[in-house]
DNA sequence: AAATATACTTACTTAGTAGTAAGTAAACAA
DNA sequence: TTGTTTACTTACTACTAAGTAAGTATATTT
């Protein structure tokens, strides 16, 4: 009657997985252990198995999309800098057709509610998008790709409030929003 | 022992009030009527006998944002549209020196996990805020007050995106996020 | 073959949460 | 003066949440 623990924390995996759509979708506090655990089949105590606490498995959500960030924009290396920007909207576009909101988004709302190490977590993160950004505009306006005034600190702080909360509209308002966003956002930046 | 019914309502308005706070302060999914309830020094049947359900308290809230935003915005039909939209930037301001987030920015996460009388409501606040600013952008851009590139209502879009997540990646990475991004924002516009 | 570690389940506790039913003091109206 | 409405409180129900302790089947190590 037991099932197989064919191999090890596979079910560790689809926990994480499936933490990281319902804090997207509905919000940090919003979702209970009981969401995760009904449709992966598993008993309740089963998620407190590998997160004892709920702060716990928020804290490897955020871990692991900072991993996913570090290595898609690594991906993106040699491109020029406008092109990266582009794969930047790219990924949030994405986000926004599956209905999902990005994970600052999600969490900063919460953040006062959350636990100091997942608050901390979540600043590491923010800090991470906002230097990889500041770090490519400057580059991209050195190279004479990229068009914009003020600082590049400044500026990718306005790109990344615009992408973040276009996906909020869109929940809102409908989904023709972050389209309209991105799309003006690349022509500003594209044009001296 | 019994209070004063001193004035009708009274309670009522500080009910509201208290949920205005922590709507913005927590999100709507994590406070809870025991949070009103105990600093008002009231039972939490009293805040029931108000507002019946959770949505009823919210639906009121969103609608008191409605009708203040009108209020404001009718207030300053005299001034200029560059002027104008400095009175917008500086309503999200004052919001981020209190450390509260913005209704849209704390509800849109949480969309739709609200009921579809509270969504409407969400909605009604979203289209009140574009509708106005879109006017103001094409108004100031036919005045030559205001200069940028796209449509009235796109512009407006990225505007309201900006001081929405402005707030919520201030309430994580401090503070001057907020200043730096309305003051670079109103340079874009002003700057032929 | 025995001991141990892994990955769970069963069954529970504790502490909320929204919401309700019934009662009550004061104000106000007929 | 009686009746009714307003604005609550008291005392609950039904439910859900996070979290835990103890047991168990399987896999791995010794």
């Amino acid at each position: 009657m037991r099932q197989m623990a064919a191999n090890m924390s596979e079910t560790r995996d689809k926990i994480v997985a499936m933490a990281d759509r319902l804090v997207r979708t509905q919000g940090f506090n919003a979702f209970s252990y009981k969401d995760i655990a009904a449709p992966l089949e598993i008993k309740n105590a089963a998620v407190h198995y590998h997160f004892p606490a709920k702060a716990d498995l928020g804290i490897e959500v955020v871990e692991q999309e900072i991993e996913k960030f570090r290595s898609q924009t690594s991906r993106w290396k040699k491109l020029p800098e406008d092109e990266q920007v582009v794969k930047l909207t790219e990924v949030f576009r994405r986000h926004s057709q599956e209905g999902n909101i990005c994970l600052m988004g999600s969490l900063a709302p919460d953040f006062r509610t959350l636990s100091p190490a997942m608050q901390a977590k979540v600043l590491e993160m923010a800090n991470a998008i906002i230097d990889w950004l500041t770090q490519c505009l400057e580059q991209g306006r050195k190279q004479g790709r990229l068009h914009f005034k003020g600082t590049a600190h400044t500026r990718a702080l306005i790109i990344i409030s615009n992408l973040q909360a276009s996906l909020l509209l869109s929940r809102v308002i409908g989904s023709s929003a972050i389209r309209d966003i991105t799309e003006q956002l690349l022509a500003d930046l594209r044009q001296k």
